[in-house]
DNA sequence: ATAGTCTCCGACTAAATGAGTCGCACAAAA
DNA sequence: TTTTGTGCGACTCATTTAGTCGGAGACTAT
């Protein structure tokens, strides 16, 4: 229950790739292609296009054309939320139907819905959740922090 | 996104009832059927059916047999959370699809995998939220808009 | 006892959504 | 101007969810 999609899925890795590409400890920022990315990661390459186009529509990241060409965040790592990555591939956020209901278009059992304030709640609670977290925080959690202690020798990583 | 199911939903609004009959103002505790319910809140009556048995066999009501049958709450409205309701009715809460993978049956980026650990963070989290809070605390939130002026009789407000 | 409700349960169909594919237009660097 | 990459929309296929149907068994009232 509460499943999030492969595109969220999918988003969110390329994004912590792109992340740590780019503020990782290589001092200069290295564009990197969906390509690499779906590699990478086995992700069919023209499904995560489409996730990276809604990303970029978003402001989240920014993408340049061409050879050479690639992705960029649009923002610090910091100032990137879960919430507004998720919001941004698989719309805003809705525990129930009738989350961002109209008083109009209400859903068949509204007159007489009992569930609907605390449901409301639970809703804005993982919202709080969700938004206090940053693309900085996921990148803080992964092996990477061990590249110190190895950081001379190897640039290219592959395998 | 991370919408619940209907059968969530219908089966949320059933324990409301359910409960609010067994535990209102009324002195004594009233059966109350699946038809009742179903037509009540303009739910297919087949389909609150299932539900109702699903929440029967894990325990959170019981049922009962031939005319005048019917359901009542298996525990007392505090001991059910929204969880376990939650959990008997659409499984158990996984976020992402490698949730709860034994470590064989691993996803095909899994090896690569770097946005698991935060997720699994803010799994537990959600879940947590959804195992704070009890049937219970939709009871008390339902008449709601009055709380303000009767803050005097709060009884289960935790947080 | 027996008739009439009601729960119980599994199999089924239909609708909606999600995952993934294809093909081509457009942009920019070399 | 050619090459390499993004941008974008339409499309198919798979999976999940919502809702339906039909009948077996349980229980109570009469």
């Amino acid at each position: 229950m509460l499943k999030l999609s492969k595109k969220a899925d999918y988003g969110l890795m390329a994004l912590q790739h792109i992340a740590s590409n780019q503020y990782g400890d290589v001092a200069h920022a290295r564009v990197v292609n969906t390509k690499e990315i779906a590699e990478e990661y086995h992700i069919p390459v023209e499904l995560l296009a489409k996730v990276l186009q809604t990303l970029s529509k978003s402001g989240i990241i920014e993408s340049h054309n061409g050879p050479k060409g690639g992705y960029l965040l649009g923002k610090n790592p910091r100032e990137i939320t879960i919430a507004r990555v998720l919001e941004s591939l698989e719309g805003p956020l809705g525990i129930m139907d009738c989350a961002h209901e109209k008083d109009g278009d209400a859903c068949m059992q509204r007159e007489h819905c009992n569930i609907r304030t605390p449901l409301l709640k639970i809703q804005s609670s993982i919202y709080q959740l969700l938004n206090s977290m940053t693309l900085q925080d996921m990148l803080g959690g992964t092996p990477l922090i061990t590249i110190q202690s190895v950081a001379t020798e190897q640039q290219g990583v592959e395998r």
